[in-house]
DNA sequence: TGGCCCATGTAATCTGTTACATGATTGT
DNA sequence: ACAATCATGTAACAGATTACATGGGCCA
């Protein structure tokens, strides 16, 4: 499942333009994948060049043109052939859990920003998801459970926070572990990683 | 935070080898990142070119040759330094939601093996992480922590999926709506995307 | 004898991100 | 005036996955 099929899965619900199908991506799909301009169009060049995707240009007043991209007969069976044969993976990858790990090793106020971020960034998130109802087309049963998934997990994660919170802060690395680790090593400068 | 950051973390608990790091990933990390050989020893070849790890051939009796790896002083701070600047992402990206989404385009037979995979997934990880504790050095405050999120988290979309499981599967395409399809669209063969 | 675990590495490929390039209109 | 939104695209780059290549020991 790649920027093709998301493309395609966006435009069962309607035609849209690339910039549109990108918008659609942030709000009804934020919760499970993304995509950027540099991937959407020329993955909509390339299913139009297959015949997936028809493509027409829209002159529009006070806008710029646009080119609004349909789903052929093709192109649907192809997609749900894709959905049908799709490993169904899901995957986490979290730079905060992977400092949250290491929180031995930072000290107390950095790990606390760390943390606070993460959780304003889910209140965030679902106050997003309570608030947001899609349009008439994409309120499907499916997506509504597809919703309320989000909506659950999340808030086990921002109130498993917040419960967690005090321990995770007094776990930091004490502050004279942190100075005197870098007083004794004496490290050499220029040594970065990434 | 990629795959040379993973490497200097896993190090931070004692020497390896990069085949012992990846399975250190695969247990220890497996919630919230991975990585594969084809990255891991290209990863360590470079930090030990940079002096932010140090490399020792051990022979072994019984067993192939070994390269341990060691965190040098220069790579500790090198990688607190990531720790603190890193900007603490954390995205979902699952095929698994995706299916769910479209689940009205599927034959509920399809959707409630995808459904019913998926719970099995999450029961497999959440025995994983009840069982599994760690060795002396990685049982860290701050570890434990991390190992209860993912089973909050984890736990709570298990029980979301049990409750809606028959409203999920109820939302399928009705099959006559899939054989309809095929029968009215006469769609082209060798149609495919990806 | 066949498959799995240990162990290391390279090369091709895929996929997506970031930065660049352009430009009109609308709201503050 | 200035920023934001709408709108499309290309090119360079980064990052990781996959397949390939090799080989001994252990267990059934």
């Amino acid at each position: 499942m790649n920027v093709r099929d998301l493309c395609l899965g966006a435009l069962t619900f309607g035609d849209a333009s690339g910039y549109g199908l990108k918008k659609f991506f942030e709000t009804t799909f934020n919760q499970f994948c993304s995509a950027g301009f540099g991937s959407i169009y020329p993955a909509l060049a390339e299913l139009a060049g297959e015949g997936l995707v028809s493509c027409t240009d829209e002159a529009q007043s006070g806008r710029p043109d646009r080119k609004l991209y349909h789903l052929t007969a093709a192109g649907h069976t192809a997609f749900v052939n894709n959905l049908m044969q799709a490993s169904p993976t899901h995957r986490v990858k979290s730079d905060f859990l992977l400092v949250m790990y290491f929180g031995h090793l930072l000290p107390a106020g950095r790990l606390e920003a760390f943390l606070d971020g993460h959780i304003a960034e889910l209140d965030r998130q679902i106050e997003f998801l309570e608030s947001y109802c899609g349009s008439e087309k994409t309120s499907t049963a499916s997506s509504q459970v597809v919703r309320g998934f989000g909506l659950t997990v999340m808030t086990a994660a921002r109130d498993y926070l917040r419960r967690h919170r005090n321990e995770i802060i007094s776990s930091a690395a004490s502050p004279q572990t942190t100075t005197s680790y870098c007083r004794k090593t004496a490290p050499q400068a220029g040594a970065q990683s990434s």
